[in-house]
DNA sequence: ATAATACACGAACATGTGTCCTATGTCAAG
DNA sequence: CTTGACATAGGACACATGTTCGTGTATTAT
């Protein structure tokens, strides 16, 4: 069995998918000899072994020694799944209208401050609205913020300058997770990829021309939310 | 501490507040004794106790003897997140809700076949709803429907697999745009750009990975609509 | 052909983790 | 005061679980 340096070979989409539906289903993540026996493995060390590619690829994310820790990044479901997913989500009740808090601009690039006051203020008229439809029927609306981004930053996340973020307030973020942060010392709020490592946290930007932020202190930095959603309008050239 | 019958105790709120918050930002369950920690309880029995009480109460549940395998049910926040949910629920207005008919899947890699009959059928439950405030304000709401993106021949144009693209219904485009066409002759719908060269024209994906298409009648490819808005859900290990 | 790499197995290991037993303290009711 | 239900602590125990190492075998590159 050939395998690719890019792309998912057969293992891979097969725990990957094991892994989105067992957790779908269960609430919580297989351990390792779970996954193993779901295709026919019996040696724990090469399920660890796919597993550090799948999380090298981003599809997944762990905690190092927590058991059922394993986090599907990118789901992963057989063609037949996908749809009958997409039509739940589809199909669910669309009955409600969410207006996001629109709380300013934020900066991929070169980061700007925003007043930590302005989260508590609330004006309904600058707000975002889209249908709750739209979003994972587990975000609790009450946490969510909208921003404008500036800058490209984010470019190879696919979030482009004037993108509009939507986020869910939260004060600690996962390994790989896109964040908003602000940062103390300079008053200064960001979009970054977060990552916590030995000792510091490491502000990764998606575009490899921007270095990334390193922080010693965690005091110094403070997440304000986790992107949730991404939208952009295309401009075209029809009135 | 007093004992109750009925009805939580300070300790089980505080378990429950925990749970659901570790749960919500990590994607997994605590372990006893990591819920030990967070209410200064040395005792993993104790825990347990109150876990088989929570679990009783139907606030919980969770598989015997799998680690980490807790599930919330009845999440429980502090009140100062209550409050200003119920606040934010209040203040939204929900005035304006745009249903867009989503019509189905589109392919950006390699094109899928897309019966065009499914364009004349519209069924407001399978629709994706957005706020007008969200879109230009030329847009004729009823021009518009809604696909979901398959394939990453896009991605330059920061548009993945698994994004929305929110179109309106175009017989024609100009060079640049992004639109979807249908491939007469092959049957198959796909996104691509639109590119009017001297006697041919040119469908280019927005990945150097794929070639363009080139059609040279142009009664082989039908414009169906122009790109207007992308929306992408973020996946975040919370559940 | 040879070296390097990717894939695979199994076992050993340390420790994470749920379960359970015993002991002690507290307080209201009998 | 005694009793008993509840609350709390500590810890032993079994085993679940992630990690690592040694070994072997294909496949690919040189």
């Amino acid at each position: 069995m050939a395998r690719r340096s890019e792309g998912l070979s057969d293992r891979h989409k097969k725990i990957l998918t094991f892994l989105t539906q067992f957790t779908e289903n269960n609430g919580y993540s297989p351990s390792i000899r779970e996954i193993g026996d779901s295709i026919s493995v019996k040696s724990t060390s090469l399920v660890d072994y796919y597993l550090n590619q799948l999380e090298e690829m981003k599809f997944i994310s762990r905690e190092g020694r927590v058991s059922r820790s394993i986090r599907v990044l990118k789901p992963y479901l057989p063609a037949s799944a996908k749809v009958s997913n997409a039509l739940r989500q589809v199909g669910r009740t669309i009955d409600d209208l969410i207006a996001i808090p629109r709380l300013g601009v934020i900066q991929a690039g070169q980061p700007i401050p925003i007043p930590a006051s302005d989260l508590a203020y609330f004006d309904s008229e600058s707000g975002v609205e889209i249908a709750r439809s739209l979003l994972p029927s587990r975000e609790k609306v009450s946490d969510l913020f909208a921003l404008e981004v500036q800058g490209d930053s984010m470019i190879d996340a696919s979030i482009n300058d004037g993108d509009i973020v939507i986020l869910r307030q939260a004060q600690e973020a996962a390994n790989g997770e896109m964040v908003a942060v602000w940062l103390v010392d300079r008053d200064e709020t960001t979009l970054k990829y977060f990552y916590r490592e030995k000792d510091t946290i490491r502000l990764q930007p998606a575009n490899p021309q921007y270095a990334p932020i390193m922080i010693d202190n965690p005091k110094a930095l403070r997440i304000m939310g986790k992107v949730v959603m991404v939208i952009r309008q295309v401009p075209t050239v029809a009135g």
